[in-house]
DNA sequence: GCCGATTTGTCCGTATGTATC
DNA sequence: CGATACATACGGACAAATCGG
């Protein structure tokens, strides 16, 4: 839990820019304004705010203020947003979530997973296969690669529970970095049968793979989440240099 | 040009990590040292810093250092990053790209066209489809809807170079954010048509849909782009909150 | 068009807290 | 324990853009 004085005003701001508070379009305090308010300085704010523009939740203008651009939408589907385990994506997205282990065993590295992962040949390392439901439909099916090194003592009772929870709060592990790609690969028949999707409609799924890294900067995660594709949405926000 | 000193050591830096003069894993040198090295305060390293985390170029921890965990990949399709036009990423990529200006109408909002843009009904539009080639392959569908008010004077010929070098460079319209949101769609017959496509292989396509906001906070542009799926690579890098 | 007030952007120096070694 | 390194916060100065009179 941040209770960093910049992390309160930033969630602050957010919240009244999600309740409406402010208006889309309008502008918001003046940075010396929200320093009278908050009693801190204007550097703090401007964190704060540098924050809500990576959100795209504002912008900023010089010499006229910060701008409210923030839409409420109608996200009919699951949504992806940014570092967040599967449950927590589905209380977000205020639906009920529950997970399947197909497969759990544990590995060495050799030199092909080497090349699709990026470990290290001869990495000791926890497969795991899983489809996560919402609703009590299959929409991801999941290859995750863990570094036994760092995440040691993982079965598969936790892995049908929450992985992140058990790093987080009984390892430790602190996630900080997650490099992700996303491209459209073709279906396989193992996707068609476990994700109950007849190929005639679609024949294509979401992928995304990602990497992650704790805060020792060691890579101790390789994703690969198979989407389907009807139900998979991504949401990103870029921002022209000179912001942040 | 962005000449701001952060951004200078930004770039700096990031160009030693990509050149490898950092080694990956290696720690970079502390702030303290880059503020002796570059002649600045620690305020103006840090927020270069930040920049380079936020890329997923590093990792600070608190006690021990900055690492460097940039790794140069093989990228083997067309990959998109930030904001960036198609002239743009073609380069990077570099690669060899061409525009074909399929339709260029000028419409004014509907309620269907504002329910699926989030223009006001009606506005004053410029409706554009373009095929994009990348070495003499059809990539990408795209449908353009430009506001009028914001982008006067675009014609054809332009759409057939690049719009946003005109933008920028002739009404000088500077583009500050971009919502984007990625899914999978059915491929119709249209795309079939044009990218070239056999339904038989894949029947899918990857979509990104934009808003673009210029630097009055005016959303001026609504795009949808439609892409090859066996092309289509999309790179992100999530952070966890707490360092910017 | 100019001037002054307002607002955001950049940069600096300093102090203190916290984690690592 | 002390030294080192990053994290947070404050306050001040000046630049650049905008707006109203």
């Amino acid at each position: 839990m941040p209770k960093a004085k910049y992390d309160q005003i930033y969630r602050d701001l957010k919240r009244k820019i999600e309740e409406e508070i402010f208006a889309y379009q309008e502008l918001l305090p003046s940075e010396n304004t929200l320093v009278e308010e908050y009693q801190c300085s204007r550097n703090t704010i401007r964190r704060a705010i540098a924050s809500l523009v990576r959100d795209g939740y504002v912008q900023t203008m010089q010499g006229k203020g910060v701008r409210n651009i923030f839409q409420p939408l109608e996200q009919a589907s699951f949504t992806i947003g940014g570092i967040e385990s599967f449950r927590e994506s589905a209380q977000r997205n205020h639906k009920k979530g529950y997970t399947k282990v197909l497969c759990f065993v544990e590995l060495t590295a050799d030199e092909k997973i080497s090349h699709r992962t990026g470990f290290p040949v001869g990495s000791e390392l926890y497969y795991i296969q899983r489809l996560h439901y919402l609703d009590d439909k299959p929409l991801i099916l999941n290859h995750n690669y863990f570094l036994k090194e760092v995440t040691p003592g993982l079965t598969a009772e936790i892995a049908s529970q929450s992985i992140y929870e058990y790093l987080e709060h009984t390892l430790h592990v602190t996630i900080v970095n997650s490099k992700r790609t996303m491209t459209v690969e073709k279906m396989t028949e193992i996707d068609e049968k476990y994700l109950d999707m007849d190929a005639l409609e679609y024949n294509c799924l979401a992928v995304v793979s990602s990497q992650t890294f704790d805060s020792n900067g060691i890579m101790f995660e390789y994703t690969q989440s198979r989407h389907r594709p009807d139900y998979f949405r991504f949401q990103d926000n870029a921002v022209r240099r000179g912001t942040i």
